[in-house]
DNA sequence: GTCTATACTTAGATAGAC
DNA sequence: GTCTATCTAAGTATAGAC
């Protein structure tokens, strides 16, 4: 504010606390409540100047939903590990492990994308691909494939495995949708739930 | 528009299709989305006539609550009979009578507005305001006084209700708020739902 | 990259004739 | 009650100086 040359020297991240602003005002009060004047306030710069790193506000919110994508392909744990693991460990573990988590300082915000997911969703087709991309069918899948080769390895009894994937994403489902509101789903709540279902994978004991 | 005096034959309910155009408009596509120019043009008026029914379009939204609450007040079950029928009948059957429906012809846009108080009560005091009251408070209290009276009477087994009566009322937050989604919950599991909470409550056989 | 200034568009709302 | 015409405010976005 007072010496502009000393700016120059904290703004490496402008663009990213642009996102990062805009992801807890979207998901806080809605896409549309939001302006790109209140996005540009919260970072302390003009509207006009959103436009040095963004081609349009639409483009916030894509970038958005990029950079979820970004950080969960770096913590999606690693499919032929767990395969791996199906063939000596408890399917219970097993089944435990396909829950992933971002890095801690990501979490929070990366709740917050989904959220905005969920709003959106009802009214805007790249968010709703967005949430039936990275909600739905790839944890979905996920547990899926891993579900199957535990059976071909008869290490669980028969199991109807797309009635259970099904149960399991609407409980995600249910579960992000609620977050940032009056009566957010508690971490405790969340272990029961994915428990609960858990147990219906019987193991052979083999 | 050929002979407009024949239109004042047909205006009787013009302020009745606002209400419903903007119930299926905004549960549709969103509050923000909807324009009074696009609600004006749904029932081909121009939008400065809409001020001649509502004060401004947050007034619609006020009216869509209230004309919510005035057709859910017609179909409230009486309390006194169900206590009454409590005495004698199945608790189950006690339990499924809480269940409300509206006149058919109501059902699928009272159903809108609760998906519209869904969705904007994230952002909007009086949409949360309302959907506490209607959706989540009055039904929870009836079924709650339901059960005090049949534990009084010793026709159920002791339960623990604020604990039951929580989950009850997440069950029909879910369901609303999946409405008119891609992925609706249906009738039959909304049934199968309900009757699964219906039978944590165990009769003494009194 | 950020600013000021400004263009363009759309939205909500009002005035006054009919 | 509905219309035309219009106002005002706010939002997205661009141009061009620094």
């Amino acid at each position: 504010m007072k010496d502009t040359h000393d700016g120059s020297r904290k703004k490496v991240n402008t663009k990213q606390k642009i996102i990062e602003s805009a992801i807890i005002m979207f998901s806080e009060y809605g896409y549309y409540r939001v302006s790109t004047r209140d996005i540009a306030n919260a970072v302390h710069i003009k509207s006009a100047s959103l436009y040095s790193h963004f081609a349009s506000k639409d483009d916030i919110l894509t970038s958005i939903y990029d950079l979820y994508k970004e950080k969960m392909g770096k913590v999606l744990p690693d499919l032929d590990e767990l395969y791996k693991l199906a063939e000596t460990a408890p399917p219970f573990e097993v089944l435990t492990k396909t829950n992933f988590f971002f890095e801690p300082e990501d979490q929070e915000i990366m709740d917050r994308v989904v959220t905005i997911a969920a709003v959106e969703s009802r009214t805007d087709k790249r968010s709703e691909e967005f949430l039936k991309e990275c909600i739905f069918s790839l944890p979905i899948n996920f547990t899926a494939k891993l579900l199957e080769r535990m059976l071909e390895l008869g290490r669980i009894e028969p199991l109807d495995i797309d009635a259970f994937v099904v149960l399991l994403a609407n409980f995600c489902f249910s579960a992000a949708i609620r977050n940032f509101t009056v009566d957010p789903i508690t971490m405790e709540d969340w272990m029961k739930g994915t428990s609960l279902l858990y147990q219906m994978v019987k193991p052979t004991g083999k």
